[in-house]
Formats: structure tokens, C-alpha cells, sequence
DNA sequence: ATACTGAATATTTTATTGATTATTCACAGA
DNA sequence: TCTGTGAATAATCAATAAAATATTCAGTAT
């Protein structure tokens, strides 16, 4: 009931404590499989207490959601670091960093693949967390490509958009179950050169 | 259990009755609270006598989504018959009406696109039937562009497929309630111009 | 034989209940 | 006052039975 707020940081050590062990019971049981008392037993307290740290526990599932989506934002931005690497190949790392992260789930945590879906579907707010996030890493790697001349593009943030939406088959969890890794490989580097290319013959600039 | 043989369109016609019938019950009662005896019933005749024509109820679902997506794919195919567009044009067409349509059965028939969504999970064919003709007419414009020496594509196939890709989200009724129309035009809109435009600077050709 | 139906059967939904689990709360120990 | 718990309550799940519906089939009419 009581929000603890005497030492900040033994809260959130707390927090965490109490995350990992549900992410481990929810990667091998699921969700649905696990109970609250299990996930206490695990830390050696009553499941009361994980009240005093966690709304409920579907909040706990959407920390365990979230901590995927920055997880995957972590491994994006890394991308973007990259240094020496030009902003194209940055744009193909980074397609190709967001089908594997998904696909990755999908085989090595099948469970944890799930609750991704199913939190999804209820919860707009972290949808939109990673999408805005993504959207705004794509901004930043088309401003360093206009930046080393690579690019020219005009309007940099209706870019980043729609490369954004380009890109989503390979950044929706659900639809990893409809083809092979082989085959979301062949599509990525299909539309990585795309997106680079561009349709219209050379023609110099416009407007 | 016979099928009939006697007179051939006399049995498409019954079969199209029957759609009709059932088109219209689930647009406005949905799947589940629509009974055989009901679509019977509108059209006086016995439950049993339905399966003469149809092998079961999900298969008249079946029927009416493959409508749905014919529907869709006219449209799409009167996109590209519309002489005196450029290839440019068409795309521009092609993206939009895949939104356009999309969406107007979201709000316009909600009940027909929740069978469309439930339809789509479990037959991978019909889906596969839509994403290949999609595809092949992307194929027919990227080669109209090329013909007309507007694009200066050189894997017609892997371009289409790449373009496909890239419209996805305009493509798949799950989206639909992501965004409102009005989103979804800026958003398809910047895709085009993306799609179009392509990201590298002028260069005039490549390898 | 072919088209069709009513009645029989099989399958799927709904309702009900008991058991499990999530959540709250009043209280105990620091 | 803050941290925590056991026990009470509320919500959800699982099992079963009852009802509704899908599907089949034997038989009638043409």
C-alpha cells in the first residue's frame, strides 16, 4: 500500500530483484503459468509484499515488456554508433539488428515472445514508447547521413517516418512466425537497397 | 453430400445466394451469433441443404473474406489500368487505395474485418493469395515505370517485393486502429515520396 | 439419379460451481 | 513511521453439465 521512498536506491534494487525472477518464470512457465507466490517464494518473501513494489501483475509483465523494447532500443542505438560506418551502412545495420533482435525472441524465448504480443495488444502507451523511440533513432541516422553529404534529404523527421513504416515487417513481433530467418533476410536486404536506391532513375535533385 | 452437376451455374448462383445471405448476417450480427439456420432461413431453405454447397460454415467465412480481398485487388488493378498516370502516379495510387480500402472496412463493416483478422490467422493461404498478387501487380507497375524509362529498376522482382514490404502497414486490417485516417494519409504519403525519391544523393547510377 | 429435408448425432458454446490465484488489509516487528 | 506478513476477500481459472448449434444421414419427392 505504502509507496517505501526512505532509501530510493533499495527500492529499485528491489524492483529489479523482483523483475529478473519474474522474467525467468515467465521465460520458462509463461505468464499464465506463473503465480504471484511463486515469484515471492523465489525472493524469499510473501506475495503481499510485491504489492508494495509492483502495482499488480500485469505491471510487472509490462516492465518485462519494456525492459525488451529497451533491450532492442539499446541494441539500435548501438548501430548508430557505430563509428567509421557509413550512415547507409548504418541504415542496414540497423534493419538488419531490429529483424534479428525479433527473430531472437521469437526462437530463444518463445514465452517471453507471447507476453510481448499479448501486453502489446492492451498496452497503446508502451507500443508507442518504442515506436517513438525508433522514429527518433531513424531522425538521427538520416541528420548524420545529410551531415557526412551522404544524403540529401529535405524534410528529415517525414523521412525518418516513413523509413520507420518501411521497416515495420521486420519490427513487429508478431509477424516473425510467417516466414524463415533466410527468407526476412532476403526481404531486408530486398528493401534495405530500396530505401537506399530509390526507384527513379538518376535524375540529379527536384524542387 | 452430392455435389450437384446438373446445371453448373444454377450452382453458382445458389453458392453466391448463400454468400450474399451470409455476408450480410455477419456484417451486421458478426460470425459467431450467425447461425446456419439463420442464413437458411433467409433464403428458405433447410440448414442441411447449405452443405450441398458449401463444406462447412468456416468455408463460407472463407468465401467472404477471399470477397473481401477480390474486392481489394480490383481496386488495386484499376490503380494501374488508369491510363495517363506515370508509373509515379500509379504507386502513388496503389498506396493509397491499399489505405483506403483497408480502412473503409474498419469503419464501415468492423464486424467483416474482425473475420477478416480471425480468417487471416488461421489460413495462411488466402493470406499467401493476397500477398502474391499484391506483389505480382507491384511487379506489373515497377515494370511500367521501367518500360516508360521512369524508373531505371534492375531486379523487377526483388523491387516489388521490397516495395511490398515497405506498404505493409497500410496493407494488414490488424493496423488499422493503430492511427487515424488522417495520420495514415501524412504517413502513406511520406512512404510514397520516400519510396520514390530514395535516400541516397543525386548519383546517377550505380554498378 | 438429383435436390432437398427433418431428425439424429457431433461439436461448440454457455452456465454453474469449486478450486486456484490475485489482491487487499489489519496488524506485528523494527 | 516504515517494512513486512498472514489471513480475508475478490477475481480468475478449470471442470462439468446443460443448451445451442453445426454437421451428417436416412429417407421423401421429383
Amino acid at each position: 500500500m505504502n509507496i517505501p521512498v526512505t532509501d530510493l536506491s533499495e527500492v529499485l534494487e528491489t524492483r529489479e530483484k523482483i523483475l529478473l525472477a519474474s522474467e525467468k518464470r515467465f521465460e520458462f512457465y509463461g505468464y499464465n503459468k506463473t503465480t504471484m507466490a511463486e515469484i515471492a517464494d523465489d525472493l524469499d518473501m510473501s506475495a503481499a509484499n510485491l504489492y508494495r513494489f509492483y502495482k499488480n501483475k500485469k505491471s510487472i509483465a509490462e516492465a518485462c515488456v519494456k525492459r525488451c523494447i529497451d533491450d532492442r532500443l539499446t541494441a539500435l542505438r548501438s548501430v548508430l554508433k557505430k563509428s567509421g560506418a557509413s550512415a547507409s551502412e548504418k541504415l542496414s545495420g540497423f534493419i538488419q539488428t531490429s529483424l534479428e533482435v525479433s527473430y531472437e525472441q521469437l526462437e530463444n524465448k518463445p514465452k517471453i515472445n507471447e507476453l510481448v504480443i499479448s501486453v502489446s495488444r492492451e498496452s497503446t502507451e508502451l507500443v508507442m514508447y518504442k515506436l517513438e523511440n525508433e522514429r527518433q533513432l531513424l531522425g538521427e541516422l538520416v541528420k548524420q547521413g545529410n551531415q557526412a553529404g551522404e544524403f540529401s534529404v529535405q524534410d528529415v523527421e517525414a523521412t525518418a517516418s516513413a523509413l520507420h513504416t518501411s521497416i515495420l515487417l521486420f519490427d513487429v513481433p508478431l509477424f516473425m512466425g510467417l516466414y524463415s530467418l533466410q527468407e526476412f533476410r532476403t526481404m531486408a536486404n530486398q528493401t534495405t537497397e530500396l530505401l537506399l536506391r530509390g526507384l527513379l532513375a538518376r535524375k540529379g535533385k527536384e524542387a
